[in-house]
DNA sequence: TAAAATATGTCAATATGGCTGACATAAATT
DNA sequence: AATTTATGTCAGCCATATTGACATATTTTA
């Protein structure tokens, strides 16, 4: 083992600055070209990334709450509500009133929304599996690794939890 | 705090569509949260993360043009203006004329700009830090590797020679 | 040299997606 | 009965992006 290994990985020195600020940069261009393939599918349903974001998420986690889903966002009810609205108007989402709950307006996907929802899925999967299939060995755990770990900690846990799904 | 157990490998078969889609949530959650640090800062400056953006970028790129600036940001140059006249105006940045072609206007970060880009990125450097250390083995090179791929094919060249620089 | 292309800047109008603050309603909890 | 919670909404504001048109200076090209 190198005697100049950090304590908390397995061997790795830390990296240098100039070596971080390179996975910066590389961050902020691979999120760039990520988003760019569903903004232009938006773009001829006249929504932003922002309706993606719901879309996608009220995709993943049928009947979540509006409360949830704006943890999720980390951003304003208001900000929410109009998106949420537009989707809801244009047939794409619907509410149900809460089983144990009635005040929650538990949220799904029509059948437009899961269609919208793969459509925009779609060049990302695509995306991510060329990527992978680029790089050696098990860049799919490294990479998975790595960015649950940049999540904040005290909320790791939730994501987790909210990610991995059950089968 | 593992995500999940791994069992990729090399040559190793293509992710589920659940496994992709986990990895999406994760980079939205890691890119929201690492974001977040700056974006604190920026507020006690009056700044927004496109002044970040810029400061970034011209503080690793001294002499940048603004073409160039354009073609990383991928915005309009009326959007880039307003941004680079308030930062050029409150004493972060400068501009200096092209040595060989003098419609150039390169761009620089005053000794203010140089410590706001420190003050943006330590946070961040931090972050990054903190995960790897975190993953095993050379997660870095992993996770470089994948960020690098998720970039457009006939970009990727640009932005490496943008972001290695040479010693 | 004149014409065209390039690098940059700016004015105006518009859209999206955030924000704060205030207030309202219904339902659950204390 | 009072309070808290979950949600929604109105109004106004701000940041950041857009398109289109036009201007200026400079370089390149025909």
């Amino acid at each position: 083992m190198d005697l100049l290994s950090s304590a908390g990985g397995a061997g790795a020195a830390e990296l240098s600055e100039e070596q971080t600020l390179e996975l910066i940069e590389l961050l902020f261009f691979a999120y760039r070209d990520f988003t760019s393939d569903p903004d232009e599918i938006l773009e001829g349903y006249g929504f932003g990334r922002a309706h993606h974001r719901v879309v996608h998420f009220v995709g993943r986690n049928p009947g979540i709450r509006v409360a949830e889903l704006l943890d999720i966002l980390r951003i304003t009810k208001q900000s929410l509500g109009r998106v949420l609205r537009e989707l809801i108007e244009t047939g794409f989402v619907f509410q149900k009133e809460g089983d144990t709950d009635r005040r929650q307006r538990l949220l799904y996907l029509t059948e437009s929304g899961k269609d919208l929802a793969q459509q925009l899925a779609a060049p990302q999967i695509d995306r991510i599996r060329a990527a992978l299939s680029a790089c050696d060995g098990d860049a799919h755990g490294f990479y998975r690794d790595v960015l649950f770990h940049l999540i904040n900690a005290q909320d790791r846990a939730n994501v987790r939890r909210l990610i991995v799904k059950p089968e």
